[in-house]
DNA sequence: TGAAGTTGTCTAGTATCATAGACAACTTGG
DNA sequence: CCAAGTTGTCTATGATACTAGACAACTTCA
């Protein structure tokens, strides 16, 4: 597998080892905090040389996926968050019951008119102001999601600025009497990352993504807003319930 | 864009062009027969070197998706192949109908066992001997699909070996007395495609592919072969009836 | 016929990719 | 402590990748 037999497909030969060693990790062949083979043993099973699996291993660290530990081996980080779906979760729980601590930042507030789609989410007419927010939410310092969030402008005046001051939805609603709310349906796909989310979620291109788009509700049933969430699926795992 | 300043992500500048290119082909920004802009145009709206643009341009040309002339622009040949999926259809005549010439050709027979989803799909019980039979398909000289196809040792004794006489599933089915068949339920996905089947459809790797599972009956309904197809994406589009 | 626009080809320079070998620094287990 | 195994670092070489500029060859259209 060297690039001077094969044609070049224009992918570097250190990232396919990169990856080859993400998914092993992905699907549980390497488990957390399991100690890899050898870098030599490695660049035997990819055919490549020392230097190249080093690399990869080099590009994997960096992204806090594995840590090297001179003289003894290498090291599977890679916890991921673990996500579970239910009606009432909240970010900032999920990340404190992981023991982490959860942050929230406004990239750009801006106001908007309801799509067909969105009016329809939200039971709103189209056409109708919205209030659009663009937020990036971490656990510690690692980036997890950028959502888009919109908002009716008449029901929620000034959400961008509560949301700026505040860094949290909870509190935003808070803010404007809602005292709960659910989370309606839920629907999840999967893509790739574009430059824009890439360089909000610290991700190299080419990475996959989770898609979550998703309306909360208030405890009668109303919708108040509805999102569509981009989250780093290196970094996260959806834990659904069955039933 | 360039790679002085940004960080490194394995993936080459002029594949991301050709994806792109390619992208826009497939989703009819760019129909058959159309000019492509210029090499300059792309060069700026990707924010690149005319040498890059015109790397991405060789590669796709070399695999046959546009063509270059001189002092006149490049136009997407793409071409791909449809591939009506009804009940009754035979690859021979789907590329025949297109003005190209079908071939088979065997890889691999061997035996096998059902798994448990062998045997229901083929209505028989788990552990029986199998044939399996690894073969490709070809238009003209352009590899389509590869396929592994299984068969009931029992009913179709030696049936490796007439597969590589006749290099026709059809024709092997006449052999033991089968003059018709339909196709049953079919499940179409998509994924990347690893390595061997890569060097089989010659493709590059990390290439998409349409897998789809489908089993075949006689007329009386009952079972005759499974097939697990994997078809290069980018040479086919399926064309599903609606009712 | 001529100008404008297109692809094709050449030279050149810098950075990255991959290979190769050697040795240092460190950890682990006997 | 020692030997074996591991990661870290260094030098070196050749092939690719990307940028840059210039000009040739060709097509199209007025």
């Amino acid at each position: 597998m060297s690039m001077q037999d094969t044609a070049s497909s224009g992918v570097a030969l250190w990232r396919l080892v990169a990856d080859g060693i993400e998914r092993g990790i992905a699907d549980g062949r390497f488990a957390a905090g399991d100690k890899l083979p050898g870098e030599m043993e490695i660049a035997e099973t990819y055919r490549v040389n020392r230097h190249t699996v080093r690399r990869a291993l080099a590009a994997l660290a960096e992204r806090g996926i594995v840590r090297a530990e001179r003289g003894s081996g290498t090291y599977v980080e890679a916890q991921k968050l673990a996500y579970p779906l239910r009606s009432r979760t909240r970010f900032s729980e999920i990340v404190g019951a992981d023991g982490r601590e959860p942050h929230g930042r406004l990239i750009e507030a801006s106001d908007d008119v309801a799509t067909r789609e969105l009016a329809r989410e939200l039971g709103l007419k189209t056409g109708v102001p919205l209030v659009r927010i663009e937020a990036i939410r971490l656990a510690d310092r690692t980036p997890i999601c950028v959502s888009t969030t919109w908002l009716s402008a008449e029901l929620f005046p000034g959400a961008g600025e509560v949301f700026a001051a505040t860094r949290s939805m909870t509190k935003l609603l808070e803010h404007y009497g809602v005292r709960d709310y659910r989370r309606g349906a839920t629907r999840i796909t999967a893509g790739i990352v574009d430059a824009t989310d890439a360089a909000r979620l610290d991700l190299p291109l080419g990475r996959p993504i989770l898609v979550v788009d998703a309306t909360d509700h208030d405890l009668g049933g109303k919708p108040l807003v509805t999102k569509h969430s981009r989250f780093a699926a290196e970094r996260v795992e959806f834990l659904v319930e069955n039933g």
